[in-house]
DNA sequence: GTTGCGGTTCGATTGACGTCGAACATTCCG
DNA sequence: CGGAATGTTCGACGTCAATCGAACCGCAAC
């Protein structure tokens, strides 16, 4: 069965993303920053490493564990994996077809831009 | 001090508004029932019992209570005392101004048109 | 007034969530 | 091979949030 390597991870199919789950996890703002800096990263995708740094959050590394599940696991990212680490990138088509103006109503945050305030 | 009768209760200014209270304002089921339920009923605003109604929601009073300061303080809807009870309404401009395009497309999912699933 | 309706406040409970450190698994590299 | 790098998993802990019932307050209506 070539269960198509990437889903090593488990992905929910579009048809299943859940709107609250989506809004909690984008809720959260260390979550928020994450999704960030996927979202400024772009396509080929970025490691969860570099997710760190780019948004400039400090916590543990479980922690960034626990939160790329939550993303993961509600629609809002993709994980693939490559060689030793994770790139990641936003599901933008399966969000926007499912929530249509979701996702960039939450990127397009004037607030966030500089990574300013709470 | 004409505190302009409908401050009696908090409302935090537009520009005060932070996004992930308002997602999060968002993200409960529950709320995200009222908040579905406040748009229809529309401009004159609605009754808290009134609204729970609609929602079909079942719980406390209390609850409901708790409910509507959490989307009240995270600046999702606006309440006005009208004798005994409390008419609420969506803060649709306000909302539009600070976040383009969020409240539209929380409230256009259509799963929960039909008040469908979790 | 006194009764009833509409909501809030309080205190308590319960479950979920964010956080951490330590241990583990894989992969890459010298 | 052995070690460093990249993440995940596993408790554990503390905090926050949702829920409820009971008591309370204001207004309305009788």
């Amino acid at each position: 069965m070539l269960a198509s390597m990437s889903d090593v991870v488990f992905h929910p199919p579009v048809e299943e993303l859940v709107l609250t789950k989506v809004l909690a996890a984008f809720a959260e703002p260390a979550r928020l920053a994450i999704v960030r800096a996927i979202a400024r990263a772009g396509e080929p995708g970025v490691s969860c490493t570099q997710v760190q740094q780019d948004a400039g959050i400090e916590i543990g590394k479980s922690t960034m564990s626990h939160h790329q599940r939550v993303l993961r696991e509600s629609g809002v990212t993709r994980t693939r994996i490559e060689g030793s680490r994770r790139m990641l990138t936003l599901r933008r088509t399966d969000l926007d077809r499912r929530f249509p103006g979701l996702l960039d109503a939450v990127l397009a945050d004037s607030d966030a831009v500089t990574g300013a305030r709470a």
